[in-house]
RNA sequence: CGGGAUGUAGCACAGCUUGGUAGUGCACUUGAUUUGGGAUCAAGGGGUCGCAGGUUCGAAUCCUGUCAUCCCGACCA
């Protein structure tokens, strides 16, 4: 393309609406436009680097055998009551009426609508395994939208569907996938990390997140430095060492502990470290009271509560019931003759004489024991910490941030059995249909290598998402030598098969450097004073390479490190 | 949904305390001088001061309401 005459503007000054480095670059680079919170036009340049990404992920998915489809993003609520996940989605569903007043939504997902196309295919075991998937806007109601093109309301997702008879086809076909993604993240040159998952909303046997690592990341990756192990925080098992030896037990011993509410409160008071604390955080399952306790130093996992209990809704109650199962103020919750069941992390079993809030406004007991209080369950309910050990091999866990670039499922028969998506075996018997879903953000794609591509003059796209893969700057639009190479230049490369951007602007020199860099373009051809002589400058966007070039050479030089980029 | 903040030109902001002509930088137009890393000078164009109501002779400024956006938290396939 040739940038005269064309729609592409660039900001000079970073804006303030923004709190990303991906979201600032991409918006200055006149790539992307909010609209809304957590709304985006996509704009020439910035769709040009989308539809690359796209490609990518089409490629990956037709060379593993799926086929691509289009349903709607507009949708009648009976299919997701049908399902029982009108509920489970709740308030993150944009729904709406039609003229007539009756309800549809504006799809979050689409398990629904593909097993509804499936059951038009599949009568018998014959008529499996396949796979399908298409790209489609999703809606989801984000309560806060943030961080770019990185959490938005409104966003494409690749989603792919499988479809076998039992477990080992699902098994196979999952692989299948898994490997393609893999091939599209590696072709994006995205930095990521594969992690177990919980399975949440979407249910089923197992969850796989591949999660682009950058500081800016909303999810927890726990990582082993010395084994492969990955997984969220959020179902990362915790190892609880058995304490070393008994201590003698003393009797517990009520302590005033006026104004300290919080751990870090009690601890300065009473002198002593989080560690000798218990903390017992009350909360509402399913709308039900419940106590959960856990050292001092660690974090209650939500996630871990709600699979213990097999409960939908887990989150800290409010301080009406904390006061109503407590008797005192928040602040000061503890397990003896609290007014609602226990539940008990690993770790605080292995405790002795150990400091917990008494259940009475301003008061703390000293030295309680297990034998002081009575515990519903106890369970793994803690959130694993740095340091800990690795639950696969011992040694040490560090953590990562991740953005969720993608996730894989394997469904099993949850929704062929809630949608009745059943088949004919061998045996003339109705079988549920095994499913996997697979889904893959292209616009938090973009964001992520940009956050990870970047620098403090603006985006640095790797090759295979780049919006263009060469620029050529013309110096002087006035200087007909230069005017000519660059036009040859431009055509030669096109020719070639190169992704071309002819800067062909009446701007100064600088401003078109700038801008480049800014929108990252990744190897540039400056067509100066030196064309007189056939010679051009030659510069790439990360600053490894910046050399003159004979013009009668650029293109097969250009083919040859572009092919070489996009390849390995 | 709880806590905090901000809405003034395309962008970034000042002005508001103490009411009286709507400003600065970038961007834009014209001219001149420039021309290899976001040029300089001069002259210009562009504003329902988020919206609605109130107080006042007079409101960007004070009051009330409302909407939007952002931050922290809660939530999150």
């Amino acid at each position: 393309m040739k940038l005269k005459n064309t729609f592409f503007y660039t900001l000079r000054e970073n804006v303030k609406d923004e709190d990303s480095n991906s979201g600032n670059f991409l918006v200055r680079a006149g790539m992307i436009k909010k609209t809304s919170a957590g709304v985006y036009m996509y704009l020439p340049m910035g769709l040009k680097v989308f539809n690359k990404i796209q490609d990518i992920v089409r490629e990956e998915m037709n060379d593993a055998g799926a086929q691509e489809v289009s349903m709607p993003a507009l949708i009648s609520e009976d299919v997701y009551v049908a399902s029982g996940r009108r509920a489970n989605f709740g308030s993150s569903m944009f729904s709406l009426k039609d003229r007539f007043g009756k309800p549809f939504v504006l799809g979050p997902t689409h398990e629904e609508l593909f097993a509804m196309a499936a059951q038009m295919k599949i009568r018998s075991y014959k008529d499996m395994p396949f796979n399908i998937y298409q790209f489609q806007t999703k809606f989801r109601d984000e309560p806060r939208p943030r961080f770019g093109l990185i959490r938005v309301r409104e966003f494409v997702m690749k989603d792919a569907y499988t479809f076998d008879t039992d477990l080992d086809g699902l098994n196979v076909s999952y692989q299948k996938m898994f490997d393609a993604y893999k091939k599209s993240f590696d072709r994006m040159k995205l930095d990521y990390k594969i992690v177990h998952a919980d399975t949440g909303v979407m249910g089923g046997l197992l969850s796989e997140e591949f999660q682009a690592v950058t500081p800016i990341g909303e999810d927890t990756l726990v990582l082993c430095d010395s084994c492969d192990y990955a997984s969220n925080i959020e179902v990362s098992e915790c190892i609880t060492t058995p304490k070393t030896s008994d201590t003698e037990l003393l009797e517990k011993e009520l302590v005033e502990t006026p104004h300290s509410r919080t751990i870090e409160e009690v601890t300065d008071f009473l002198n002593e470290t989080a560690d000798k604390f218990v903390k017992t955080l009350i909360y509402s399952i399913d709308s039900k009271p419940f106590a959960v306790m856990v050292r001092g130093d660690r974090d209650v996992n939500e996630v871990k509560i709600q699979k213990l209990m097999g409960a939908n809704e887990v989150m800290l109650a409010d301080a009406e019931t904390v006061v109503q199962v407590t008797g005192a103020a928040v602040g000061f919750a503890g397990p003896v003759d609290i007014k609602c069941p226990v539940l008990m992390d690993n770790e605080v079993a292995q405790m002795q004489n150990f400091i917990i809030g008494a259940n009475q406004t301003g008061y703390h007991y000293k030295n309680v024991n297990l034998r002081d209080f009575t515990v519903f369950k106890t369970a793994d309910l803690r959130n694993i910490q740095e340091g800990d050990i690795c639950p696969k091999c011992g040694g040490r866990i560090h953590f990562a941030k991740g953005i969720e670039v993608g996730n894989t499922f394997k469904l099993g028969t949850k929704y062929s059995n809630a949608l009745n998506l059943k088949y004919l075996d061998q045996n003339n018997q109705l079988q549920p249909v095994w499913m996997g879903s697979y889904g893959i953000g292209i616009g938090r794609c973009m964001a992520a290598v940009a956050e990870q591509y970047c620098d403090e003059n603006g985006l640095k796209w790797p090759v295979s998402v780049a919006p263009y893969e060469v620029a050529i700057v013309l110096i002087s639009g006035k200087d007909e030598v230069q005017t000519a190479l660059s036009e040859k230049l431009y055509a030669d490369m096109k020719k070639a098969g190169i992704d071309v951007l002819l800067d062909n602007r009446d701007e100064r020199p600088g401003v078109k450097f700038k801008d480049m860099d800014l929108i990252g373009i990744p190897y540039r051809l400056t067509v100066g004073k030196k064309a007189a002589e056939n010679i051009v400058e030659f510069k790439s966007r990360d600053g490894q390479i910046s050399m003159d070039l004979n013009a009668d050479d650029a293109v097969s030089v250009l083919l040859d490190l572009i092919s070489k980029e996009k390849t390995h």
